[in-house]
DNA sequence: GTCTATACACTGATAGAC
DNA sequence: GTCTATCAGTGTATAGAC
């Protein structure tokens, strides 16, 4: 018997302390960079002492890694709303939907993430030639098929899907220059409701398939 | 008469150095960031020693001040292509055409672009609310026109706009994600003409516009 | 586990010889 | 106008008291 019990509630302090630290990271790497996000800042912004920050992680890298991992899982769970056997109205719906509230509640994660491509991808490049690869050529395979089927109009997957990624996404990465055309007010629910139904609308008609 | 004849050739030895220092300069704030750039990078790329760098220019931020400006400059320039007087196809189509040929021969005049509004336009936030503010106002109000006229569907003008910008700067920032999923090869001539297509097809499918 | 003090490396910018 | 040497400031990371 030991002589002391281990921790393993689910909330330990250990625990607490990095999602704290990694939710601070991932606001101060989006809106400063990589470089430009110091420890001390990362620190301020959680709360804690920096020499903490490094006990609970050994290097800035390593906190960035790690913001970097945790939005590309996000993502992926997301990509699974694409679900093809909905059939391609649905499907695509669906996954623009999810994008659509992703760049809503996950502005910094996914500023982090294009400066992350931006910058070559130096830490996530296995993730984009393995699992991302594999996920895109799956649905671009199902898009192709229906458009064989007669079901949508014809037009490269790739070129869908870079469509979606993009006009969803910047609506978190581009959240500054919207909010300031917006008369410098972040959008509101019923405005966000507006981006769904006009991206909807626009690709699913423009590739063929009727709205609603 | 002056002692010394003033130097007024198009390439002085001055504009000639400023010209390889700025190029250089957007290439390592694109791959980098801001902080991330050091001078003495941006002096290896222009192949000049860094105190020259500096007697160039006196700070790094004037630097980057430049390089955004520059790239200010030819966005707004390509804005005018979006010319309302050649009706809602012909201008929508034509605009497109030109932000796809600007994200190719600008790719990282794009990426400095978007990772200043990423952090919050701390350079170019007086911009935004000038010109690009009167800019967006203007082409909205003909696009609100031509859907009072029945020439297009009805959406909101802000954000078909969005929606062009981030389809067509998607190719210029997401680059090496898009190069990833294409093999790790950059895109052909074909390639590009085929993204310039899809993007028209879409959107002017999209907003009930036949595209050709 | 927490936090103060500090070592060590790097960077922006300049001085001053040529 | 060019370039070497250098300084002042800042940042990551750690040592060590508590």
């Amino acid at each position: 018997m030991p002589a002391k019990a281990i921790p393993f509630r689910k909330f330990s302090k250990r625990s607490q302390n990095q999602k704290v630290i990694l939710e601070a990271a991932e606001k101060v790497f989006a809106e400063a960079g990589f470089a430009g996000a110091t420890t001390q800042l990362i620190a301020d912004v959680a709360g804690l002492p920096k020499a903490n920050v490094h006990y609970y992680f050994k290097t800035k890298e390593e906190i960035y890694r790690r913001v970097v991992y945790n939005i590309f899982d996000i993502w992926m769970e997301a990509a699974s709303a694409f679900d093809t056997a909905l059939g391609p109205k649905e499907a695509l719906s669906r996954y623009i939907d999810k994008k659509v509230d992703l760049a809503r509640s996950h502005p910094y994660g996914s500023k982090v993430w294009a400066a992350e491509i931006m910058h070559g991808a130096p830490i996530i490049q296995d993730y984009l030639e393995g699992q991302l690869l594999e996920w895109s050529n799956d649905r671009g395979t199902h898009i192709e098929r229906w458009i064989a089927g007669g079901e949508m109009d014809p037009i490269d997957p790739a070129h869908l899907l870079y469509m979606i990624w993009s006009t969803t996404q910047h609506y978190a990465d581009f959240g500054h220059q919207i909010n300031t055309l917006n008369g410098g007010k972040p959008y509101s629910d019923s405005q966000w409701q507006a981006v769904k139904k006009s991206i909807k609308t626009v690709i699913l008609k423009g590739v063929g398939l009727s709205p609603d």
